[in-house]
RNA sequence: GGGCGUGUAGCUCAGCCCGGACUAGAGCGUCGGACUUCUAAUCCGACGGUCGUGGGUUCAAAUCCCACCACGCCCGCCA
């Protein structure tokens, strides 16, 4: 009802400056602070003081005098309050929030009618996943739910670099070394079988003999040869390669779980003539020089002073020349581009970006989301080829069996007597550590550089999953012990305490959360809104007992939990963190 | 050197795009309280801040502009 009543303030407050004879294009509608009772808050009568030649508070009481409450639905009364103008909700804003959040997919908002690809992780298949990279599957992943409840319609895409010097190395690898050569795998799944054949290739390449690496380079520049000339057998060596480490990652991404539609390989855009397409016309525009043997793009237009090769002295195409046909192979299937990336690839993307717009594309269509890395402690980085990092599939573990022992510790005092089965504690562990760890790294602005630390990644205490995953599972305990859906028959004027209408303005406000998180592309605003619900719940929670008040308010406050309810579970569902109905 | 990002309490972070009720909010930690009650993975209270520094714009700056400092990332015919 938020989004309902701004779009009534809009309205109304533009008719009346419009009527005072004031502009109308900045209307200065803000959120109050906690302590003031408004919904929404209009700060316009500072700036229109000096052209109306009042003090700010007497220009606000005109706005009051001259605003039609009476035509809105879900305004109460506006009133100035120094130089501020307050709207104060309607006893139908909370009605309607009640009746809304009785729907179990509230929050969700109407079909935008407009497709969006989410291009997210997108690793190197050369092995495990490790947590350095984690953060880009846990942010793309809440980015793409957030987009789909924001009512566009999402695919979201694995870009797999399955064309460069890397996968040419390890087929060379994994085709020379036999097994008993390598040491034991760190884990039984196939990543991490194959990854022992590519850093023994980095290895050899590194420090073998003179005559050895000549002998492997000769064989990996062939290797890049036959897939850049699309040579069948090549594909296939690759292939092999490729597919099976990426099997394996996909697992370990399955367990968080990040999920995609499709994976979109490189070598498709040389295969089908695209990159030689795009090279070609690349070289006709006035940006294209031919320097030192090679094509390039002076993009000194768009203040990048490093000229962007395109095409290599032997002729070949380059990451990125793909990567452009990609992007214009998205642009034509979709509305709408959205790539979250790490940010050592800043100038790439700003790269990318300008010669798309060479090539006439419309680059608002793309919307490039950058990252900071997750560094180890002292600074080193994390490495698949050096074997250097903390892989996801420990921190997960790890975070399960952490998680297990704090339900363990728990179940001696519990006062809800709904008898965990071994599953129920195992999969309770599962939702809380793997949960835990998602909302640490989702509930951080993506721009700030996280270094990994164990205990800091594996916090269970407040401020994290665990406490507003509490706060669903004490919802449906409440649910669970009233026994039975509230019946229809429920008055939302008897939700007239103010922790009954502190949650419910929490409620009404979540579907803007949503559209302003998929406007910003910031899903870690969906984390902090958590908090604050779950702020609004507690309080609640303490002071009005919902099984054993009389009837009537009994089946109010019921609605109003069952609000609640859906409104954390799918706020918890956008962040990708599940929501468990006991814990 | 150039580009991008970050700098808010001892620590981890919201708030910054779009200046306004900010006398800057949380959590952790510390100290002190609350379970015969719908789950205490909760709640209540106390302590804790030159919003990196300096200038500027404005009636008003954590927020906008400029300079500087610190840290991170990038500046390959790698991906």
């Amino acid at each position: 009802m938020f989004l309902a009543m701004r779009g009534e303030v809009e309205a109304e407050l533009e008719g009346t400056l419009s009527a005072l004879g004031f502009p109308t294009d900045d209307r200065g509608i803000e959120q109050p602070p906690d302590d003031v009772d408004a919904v929404l808050a209009s700060s316009v009568a500072f700036r229109l003081a000096g052209e109306a030649g009042a003090p700010p508070p007497k220009v606000a009481g005109d706005i009051v005098a001259e605003f039609d409450v009476d035509a809105c639905q879900y305004i109460e009364t506006v009133e100035a309050n120094g130089p501020y103008v307050n709207f104060l909700p309607s006893d139908a804003y909370f009605s309607d929030t009640v009746e809304a959040g009785q729907d179990e997919e509230y929050g969700a908002l109407p079909d935008q009618e407009t497709s969006v690809v989410v291009e997210h992780t997108s690793a190197n298949p050369t092995g495990p996943v490790h947590v350095g990279r984690a953060r880009n599957p846990i942010v793309g992943d809440a980015l793409a739910n957030l987009l789909e409840y924001a009512g566009y319609d999402v695919d979201r895409h694995y870009y797999v670099n399955d064309a460069g010097r890397q996968m040419a190395v390890f087929t060379w690898a994994y085709e020379t070394f036999d097994e008993d050569e390598l040491p034991d795998p760190e884990r039984d799944r196939i990543e991490y079988d194959m990854v022992r054949y590519y850093r023994k290739g980095n290895t050899v390449l590194e420090e073998g003999e003179e005559e050895t690496v000549e002998a492997a380079e000769a064989e990996i520049q062939s290797i890049m040869q036959g897939l850049e000339s699309g040579d069948e057998e090549t594909y296939e060596r690759v292939g092999e390669v490729v597919d099976s480490v990426l099997g394996g990652m996909r697992e370990c991404l399955g367990r968080l779980p990040a999920e995609f539609d499709e994976f979109v390989k490189e070598t498709r855009f040389i295969r089908d003539g695209s990159t030689e397409d795009i090279a070609t016309e690349l070289k006709e525009s006035e940006y294209a020089v031919y320097e030192d043997d090679a094509w390039q793009l002076e993009l000194t237009e768009w203040d990048i002073d490093k000229k962007f090769v395109f095409l290599r002295s032997d002729g070949t195409s380059l990451y990125t020349t793909r990567d452009l046909a990609h992007h214009e192979w998205k642009f034509q299937q979709y509305d709408e581009a959205v790539t979250v990336l790490g940010e050592g690839h800043g100038l790439q993307s700003q790269q990318l970006r300008a010669a798309l717009e060479i090539l006439g594309n419309d680059t608002e269509m793309l919307d490039q989301v950058l990252y900071g890395w997750v560094n180890l402690p002292g600074g080193e980085s994390m490495s698949t080829r050096e074997g250097t990092g903390i892989m996801l599939d420990d921190l997960l573990d790890e975070a399960i069996e952490r998680a297990r022992n704090e339900v363990e510790t728990r179940l001696d005092d519990r006062i809800r007597q709904d008898d965990l089965t071994e599953a129920d504690i195992e999969r309770i562990a599962r939702q809380v550590g793997i949960g835990a760890v998602r909302y640490d790294i989702v509930a951080k602005q993506p721009t700030k550089a996280i270094t990994f630390e164990w205990d800091r990644a594996l916090d269970f205490e407040a401020q994290s999953a665990p406490y507003v995953q509490y706060v669903h599972a004490r919802a449906c305990g409440i649910l669970d012990e009233a026994d039975g859906t509230p019946t229809a028959e429920r008055d939302a004027t008897l939700l007239d305490s103010a922790p009954e209408r502190d949650l419910l303005r929490e409620i009404a406000r979540f579907p803007a959360v949503i559209e302003e998180g998929a406007i910003e592309r910031t899903p870690h605003i969906v984390a902090t809104y958590t908090r604050d619900f779950a702020e609004a719940f507690n309080a609640f929670y303490r002071e009005c007992p919902v099984v054993d008040a009389p009837e009537d308010v009994r089946d109010a406050r019921l609605a109003l939990v069952v609000a609640a309810r859906n409104t954390i579970a799918n706020a918890l569902d956008v962040l990708g963190v599940d929501a468990p109905e006991s814990m």
